[in-house]
DNA sequence: ATAATAACCTGAGGGC
DNA sequence: TGCCCTCAGGTTATTA
């Protein structure tokens, strides 16, 4: 479900909410996730949580004895609730609060994780490798021409990859590339600095953009509030594949890239 | 080492 | 109604 925008959407809208508060219970009711839960999660109660951070598509909660590490994967939520509220299918785990609050997991696919580290949660090997956040200066023109240099990978798939820059999954891949005129396909090492700069900044804008929006709603993607995200408003491409390019009106091709579905204009993105 | 693709899992929607 | 197929916001593990 979420990439960045809806990751950090997610955390706006939980920390005033959870920070300084204390954990009283821990309910899994699915231990199954991408990974099992490791029974260490346990250590988070009685604990308070000092900080809700965001690395890449990751949430950390952060404590003074460990720190929870969360990805939402394909169809993951949270929400912060009442803690009487109704269950419904997939609520996989409850972590409830001393203020009578519960942020609850969902998760029809599982492909999310929730996992436990006592160490500093960016030395994980899961997050150690990650390339750099794309809202800040480490993500440059310059960096992404040296990783494209001597790739011959498909550009999308190369600003997909979360070992280059984290947080850019599919649908702002694509919205990206078309903002910026560079087609999907075009082997990486074939980017020239100037194209490599409009990437970049547009990257950066459409993050900021969907950021701002909330995140975007496709099926049912929720604000911890449960108010969806408005930014499908203003997808040019994404979910618009055979109907009219906004800028030269000829019908937005599709291709599958990856796996994963590629929308584009011929002629708009060289 | 790099690159394609299979896999994890559930549900929705379309065609027949 | 039911069956079979494809598709879905992600990432790792396996194969070539």
């Amino acid at each position: 479900m979420p990439e960045l925008p809806e990751v950090e959407t997610t955390r706006q809208g939980i920390l005033p909410l959870l920070k300084n508060q204390q954990v009283i219970k821990i309910i899994v009711r699915q231990w199954q996730l991408r990974w099992p839960i490791p029974k260490a999660i346990k250590q988070l109660e009685n604990q308070l949580i000092t900080s809700i951070e965001r690395r890449g598509k990751y949430l950390l909660f952060r404590s003074a004895v460990g720190t929870a590490i969360l990805h939402l994967g394909m169809s993951g939520r949270v929400c912060v609730l009442p803690i009487d509220s109704p269950l419904k299918k997939h609520d996989h785990v409850d972590i409830i609060f001393l203020n009578k609050l519960c942020l609850r997991y969902n998760d029809t696919r599982r492909f999310g994780a929730l996992l436990w580290t006592t160490q500093n949660p960016l030395e994980h090997p899961l997050l150690v490798n990650l390339g750099p956040e794309p809202l800040t200066a480490k993500f440059n023109p310059v960096y992404l021409l040296q990783k494209a240099a001597r790739s011959n990978q498909a550009i999308k798939l190369l600003i997909m990859n979360s070992k280059i820059v984290v947080g850019v999954g599919n649908i702002y891949a694509n919205e990206a590339l078309f903002q910026a005129g560079i087609h999907p396909q075009r082997p990486a090492k074939t980017l020239n600095p100037s194209e490599a700069k409009t990437l970049v900044t547009s990257i950066k804008a459409v993050l900021h953009k969907a950021i701002k929006a909330g995140g975007t709603t496709l099926k049912d993607f929720q604000q911890s509030d449960g108010k969806p995200g408005y930014f499908q408003q203003q997808l040019q491409v994404y979910g618009r594949q055979g109907l009219d390019c906004l800028k030269c009106f000829n019908p937005l091709e599709c291709n599958r890239l990856g796996q994963r579905m590629t929308v584009y204009c011929e002629f708009c993105q060289v």
